[in-house]
DNA sequence: ATCTGATGTTAAAAAGTGTTAAATAAGACA
DNA sequence: TGTCTTATTTAACACTTTTTAACATCAGAT
């Protein structure tokens, strides 16, 4: 998944550019219109585009329009300072997929961007979920192995089941029989108490970085805080 | 915070409204547009609309448009089935806030609705940051801590709950009933003695600063004085 | 003043959770 | 196939949270 990322700020920029990395998208980072549209001819290729709005060399919009005439497909969201209704519309006209305001957390970027690619039926968006960063560790849930200043660890199945559940849903709370239908098959008594067996083990895992923590909801479920 | 909700699948309906009270927004739901409005006109004050597009009655949009007409402010969402650019488009000219294509999760729904309310600069981002300052005491709903004096202590799931609540609308009364239906699921007798037990709770933990009490309105509720 | 329903408080009962260790199941490998 | 290793489930016990019960007190109505 690569990712072309047009923002002249460069705090905003470094940081947005470090956070999709992370995430597992492979991002370039472009200062302004003119550099952006550059990287898209020389590069192409791009599963989605991000792009600031009030920029100096060449705006937003004049960008995207440069980048439809490329390519016709690949999303498109816009970083906007302002919440008028008339930049959105614009935005829209020129073929944007969403638009986000500024300030905007990180992590609502990539909700946005995963629910343009469930839209698009990439089943990419999948695969993405697929890397968590949970403060100082990095859970791959692909290979079911959790790092933590480089050392890693391997989980066994269902330990990687129930820790990506509970990123998925990260400070929230997962409720138990949804947990224990989706991995365990059915909520029995013997499954619940097999779930809270590895709940302990999880904290286990995770006992390294107090931020991190995972915490019951009587009669509810757990939520995992970061 | 209120929340009108209009949606006329009625599963859909009830499960949006079911989660948005569990999150905390006393929400109202519609079978339509005629009834959404009807709504809006006799309970007024509402912090959000959330409206369906396709509906029978009165589509999303008529609907959105006498909204407007009525209140200049208010943040609208459209729910819409289709992933139409023009439909996006005449929702924003309608004056929608975002508009969101099912299928969506819930979780993504709330985000939108935070980031609007974000926007709007609306106190709203207190619910966000999820804690909030009592007189000497910090609580964070979150993590389910109070601390006073650097003395932290742990609520239990229900405290935290119910303590939330109380904070949410510090200086207003909050009833019974609502507080029951919301933590509890129904407000029969024995929930009610229940959260009368978890009120002297509270009043434990937050004995050390005297200007903090949880006030009693008779027959009616409780209110958090700071 | 007295009655009645609502609230305050405490303690016991019931339900749910945390944790460890043993038992069983499932795979891997010679 | 049998043995070894590892993953998962079951069992057991300690502990916490929530509900129920019981009784005391209070507020408002008649």
């Amino acid at each position: 998944m690569k990712v072309l990322l047009t923002e002249d700020d460069p705090n905003l920029g470094m940081l947005l550019q470090e956070y999709l990395n992370a995430k597992g998208y492979e991002t370039d980072l472009a200062r302004n219109g003119e550099e952006g549209i550059k990287f898209f001819i020389e590069n192409g290729n791009y599963d989605m585009c991000i792009c600031d709005v009030m920029m100096p060399k060449k705006d937003g919009f004049s960008l995207a329009k440069e980048i439809r005439m490329k390519d016709k497909e690949v999303p498109i969201i816009f970083l906007t300072a302002k919440s008028m209704k008339e930049d959105t519309i614009q935005g829209f006209k020129v073929g944007a997929d969403d638009y986000i305001t500024k300030p905007f957390s990180m992590e609502e970027l990539l909700m946005r961007m995963k629910a343009i690619f469930r839209r698009m039926h990439k089943q990419e968006a999948e695969t993405q979920a697929n890397t968590f960063q949970l403060g100082g560790y990095t859970f791959d849930a692909q290979t079911n192995t959790l790092t933590h200043n480089g050392n890693q660890s391997k989980l066994t199945t269902k330990e990687s089941e129930l820790l990506k559940l509970l990123c998925q849903n990260k400070n929230q709370s997962v409720s138990r029989s949804f947990a224990l239908k989706l991995i365990w098959g059915d909520d029995s008594y013997f499954n619940a108490r097999s779930m809270d067996v590895y709940i302990t083990k999880l904290r286990k895992h995770l006992k390294d970085d107090t931020s991190i923590q995972i915490m019951n909801m009587h009669g509810e479920g757990f939520k995992l805080i970061v």
